[in-house]
DNA sequence: TGTCTGGCGTAC
DNA sequence: GACGTACGCCAGACAT
């Protein structure tokens, strides 16, 4: 049966405050009403295990009943301080309890809860309604109860429980609450009459309104006078009392399942707050080594032959490599692991330095059958590095259908960890053993090759077993999140693309590099020597402490509490005419083009190739774009001159040539889509220059009338559309006052009030889901929307508005460079992505392939998803990085 | 000697 | 302080 529990939040926790009169935390923090209601909680799971629950909670805003009545729940004091630090948490702990919750400004929870529970009741769900208020007991019908929670025995109300205990059904309830008042809201009813008379006279006549149609047969002078007299305060307060149901919910798919619980973050929270009895039944049980395992270890080349056998019958397995190290494009492989069922290994031993190993000559062909075979179905955790280590024997993998990794960044992207061992112990309760128990710590640390086959068989049969187990749980998330095109149809076949890419590498010109680092080294010691010399002594420059004691204490020319010496910091002394400022500027320029650039990058180039490889890291960024590192061939400098002559050096192979493809303007196409708002639409289905449009429609002036200045502030005020940018934060850009600045905005969002609309609407969702969502259903999440510190809040919200941008522009470079990849196959190698910097390509391609190429690809991206608005990409063909754009 | 943090600055 | 997302360098503090 599929029942769902809609939880009274406000009530549950106000109660538990009064019913437990003082807990606090050791640092003196109330504790009392969040322990009240996580063992409320708990009980009600352990004791109806429940699988679809939602809690509501009331707004501290005041609702639609204030304006319908003033006096509403005047009576009410202000919660009081030790209640309302414990807000916060209650809302934390439901969330890592896996329920969902909901809350809207301007409703009861009593309102959402009859919302969801007519819904829900239409849909065909059983509805169980959890409160301690009486109120919620006229919801009760065939399919939705109520259960009243009471310290001694919670009771189940039915319909027929209601008409047993007050006489007149569910329905008739609120014409009962409408004549009796309820002390406890403010709400009036009619005077001298109590429960007793209120249920007596709907009995008898039904409803008010027939009451009140037939008044003269109301016994007693005094009641029939009050009645007459108070027959609007009735009416009234009926509708008081009256639970919407009708309330604009947007409800999410999925978000009323309960989500498998975070056991490790929960306990950290639970020892948080001092919980140590809730915290140590979490603890994961000593591991229950009653489980019984089947790990083999594979010995010879006729067993091999059956596990391969055995896992073309299965037609999918779990597959682990075991390696020398953890360098890519150096390590070797040491053992395959595989799996097939829960509970369930093998391990092929390749490479142990003791001896043992299944010989390469036999191993290799039987290996190729499965590893290779499209119809081998894959899983693997983190499977780009395996596939690196396969590709260094010259095996490729193919047929590759679940990386738990990337399952796991898209359904729980909340999450701290996604490590294998972590995921196992949270989702799965499995305790993995530790790598370090193989090969050590620190300096003595032993290589995989050197462990033993009978220790390192075990091990990695752990690592299949795990990923096959996680797998199994991780795709119904998937399916339920909406996330099946995302995951199929974009991620996976990104891994082999990230494969390519990161082999593939970029040619680097050392001899370049170090000729500017010679360079400005020599610039760096003059303009040092004339720092010390004005200053009158030697310091180190590159130590921000030592600076800031120089322009703070000796010169005296700076002054405040922060004592930042940040660029924009010392920018505005050099304008104020201290000259020191600017040279220091120039050094700090210098130091930084040198030291993370002209110096760092010729360490990272492979001798042997004169190539680059950086790793490209596919689950770290929050909204979904892809990192870059060792080295970070995303923030090669392009602003100032100087940095952009770092380009130079990446260049192209003999006979070919550097290729750029970016999209124009794509974080306000994406705006421009997702907000729909007409101005924006039009402007870019015009091919309208969009700063330019957007100066005409701020300042209110014919297009031909737009002014470079006009049209470099529209340029600032698109750019921090995304960022959700403030007047103070768009002020300082532009260097005017922040009430310019603020009438900028006004008048932006009067232009394009569906993006404000847009702004808001992402915000509400943000505070409704603690999530935000991109086109393709990337899930970011939000937890500080509700913060109860403003600036924290306010930076979350900031963040919840630029996610979905940033993370829906990710989805089309994702998808975009998918699709390259796949028409560049036909090339053979005479064409092959480089880099990915958020919204541009970079390719290498024979000098003769590539206008063609160009063409074919730029389609192939302009095409990569569909959008309201054209995504027109800009392409250039040159040497060398600098020369392209 | 290694590891971590804060300040800073590069990219989109 | 004050507009989003990353990564990496350096100095300086601290642990080993």
């Amino acid at each position: 049966m599929n029942t769902v529990y809609l939880v009274d939040g406000s009530s549950i926790f106000f109660r538990a405050y009064h019913a437990i009169p003082n807990l606090r935390r050791s640092d003196g923090m109330a504790t009392n009403a969040l322990y009240g209601y996580v063992a409320t909680l708990r009980s009600l799971i352990r004791e109806y295990q429940p699988r679809h629950m939602v809690v509501a909670f009331d707004r501290p805003e005041p609702t639609f009943r204030k304006e319908q009545y003033e006096e509403y729940k005047a009576n009410r004091a202000k919660p009081p301080e030790d209640l309302a630090v414990q807000i916060p948490y209650i809302k934390e702990v439901t969330e890592k309890l896996g329920i969902s919750q909901i809350e809207m400004p301007g409703y009861e929870a009593d309102d959402l809860i009859g919302t969801l529970a007519v819904r829900l009741a239409e849909q065909g769900y059983e509805v169980i309604v959890v409160s301690g208020d009486k109120d919620l007991l006229q919801l009760v019908s065939g399919s939705v109860k109520v259960l009243r929670l009471s310290p001694n025995k919670n009771t189940l109300y039915a319909e027929s429980d209601v008409v047993a205990r007050y006489g007149v059904p569910p329905v008739k309830l609120i014409d009962v609450l409408g004549l009796m008042g309820d002390a406890s809201d403010n709400v009036p009813g009619v005077p001298g009459i109590g429960e007793k008379t209120a249920i007596a006279l709907i009995q008898e006549f039904g409803s008010m309104e027939s009451l009140y149609e037939n008044l003269d047969r109301v016994s007693g002078t005094k009641r029939r006078d009050n009645l007459k007299q108070y027959r609007e305060q009735a009416f009234l307060s009926r509708a008081l009392v009256t639970i919407k149901t009708d309330v604009p919910l947007p409800l999410e798919n999925g978000f009323i399942e309960m989500r498998p619980v975070d056991e490790r973050d929960l306990r950290r929270f639970y020892e948080a707050m001092e919980f140590r009895s809730f915290a140590a039944e979490l603890t994961p049980a000593p591991v229950e080594e009653a489980r019984p395992v089947r790990y083999e270890i594979i010995q010879s080349a006729a067993r091999l032959a059956d596990v391969v056998r055995r896992i073309q019958e299965q037609g999918a397995c779990a597959v682990d490599t075991e390696t020398t190290s953890l360098e890519t494009l150096d390590a070797r492989l040491v053992g395959i692991s595989f799996s097939v069922e829960d509970d369930q290994g093998w391990y092929i031993p390749l490479g142990h330095s003791g001896g043992g190993n299944i010989p390469r000559e036999d191993a290799w062909p039987l290996l190729k059958e499965v590893l290779e075979s499209e119809s081998v179905r894959k899983t693997g955790h983190h499977v780009k590095f395996d596939q690196h280590i396969l590709a260094n024997e010259g095996i490729r993998l193919r047929g590759l259908e679940d990386d738990t990794l990337i399952a796991a960044y898209l359904v729980y992207p909340q999450r701290d960890s996604q490590k294998l061992d972590d995921l196992a112990q949270d989702l799965l309760g499995m305790r993995m053993t530790p790598i370090t128990d193989l090969i050590g710590t620190g300096r003595g640390q032993k290589c995989m090759a050197d462990v033993a086959i009978a220790q390192a068989g075990p091990y990695a049969c752990e690592d299949t077993d795990a990923a096959w187990r996680l797998r199994n749980v991780l795709r119904p998330r998937i399916q339920e999140y909406g996330l099946e095109e995302l995951y199929r149809r974009v991620e996976i076949p990104l891994i082999q693309v990230l494969v390519d890419m990161e082999r593939q590498g970029v040619r680097v010109d050392t001899e370049i590099l170090e000729e500017q680092s010679r360079e400005l080294g020599e610039e760096m010691k003059s303009l040092e020597k004339e720092i010390f010399q004005s200053i009158g002594r030697e310091f180190n420059l590159n130590s921000p402490s030592q600076l800031a004691q120089i322009l703070y204490d000796d010169l005296k020319v700076l002054e405040g509490r922060k004592r930042s010496t940040r660029a924009d910091v010392l920018e505005k002394l050099a304008d104020e005419g201290v000259p020191i400022a600017r040279q220091i500027l120039e050094y700090r320029h210098r130091q930084k083009i040198k030291s993370t650039y002209l110096d760092a990058l010729p360490r990272m180039v492979r001798p042997d190739t004169g190539r680059v490889h950086t790793t490209y890291n596919q689950s770290v960024v929050n909204t979904g774009r892809i990192s870059s590192n060792d080295p970070n061939l995303q923030n090669i400098p392009i602003r100032t001159d100087l940095g952009r002559r770092v380009r130079k050096a990446f260049v192209a192979s003999p006979g070919c040539v550097l290729i750029s493809l970016d999209y124009s303007q794509i974080e306000l196409r994406v705006l421009a889509h997702m907000s729909q708002d007409p101005g924006l639409l039009q402007a870019f289905a015009a091919g309208e220059d969009i700063h330019a449009r957007t100066a005409a429609e701020i300042f209110g002036v014919p297009l031909p009338e737009v002014t470079p200045d006009m049209r470099r502030k529209a340029k600032e005020i698109n750019f921090g559309l995304n960022y959700g940018m403030s007047p103070y934060g768009l002020a300082r850009r532009l260097s005017i006052s922040t009430d310019e600045a603020a009438s900028y905005i006004q008048a932006y969002f009067t232009r394009y009030p569906r993006v404000q609309t847009y702004m808001s609407e992402t915000i509400a969702f943000a505070q409704q889901n603690l999530y935000v969502k991109t086109l393709m259903g990337r899930r970011i999440p939000t937890p500080g929307v509700r913060d109860s510190h403003p600036q924290r809040q306010e930076n979350a919200r900031r963040a919840a508005i630029n996610a979905p941008i940033q993370g829906s522009a990710a989805d089309l470079m994702k998808k975009a460079m998918v699709d390259v990849h796949a028409e560049l196959q036909s090339e053979r190698g005479r064409a092959a992505i480089l880099l990915t910097v958020h919204d541009e390509l970079v390719l290498e391609a024979v000098e003769d392939r590539a206008e063609e190429i160009v063409r074919r690809c730029r389609d192939r991206m302009e095409q990569a998803m569909r959008f309201d608005v054209p995504t027109p990409v800009e392409t250039s063909i040159g040497p060398n990085w600098a020369d392209l754009n």
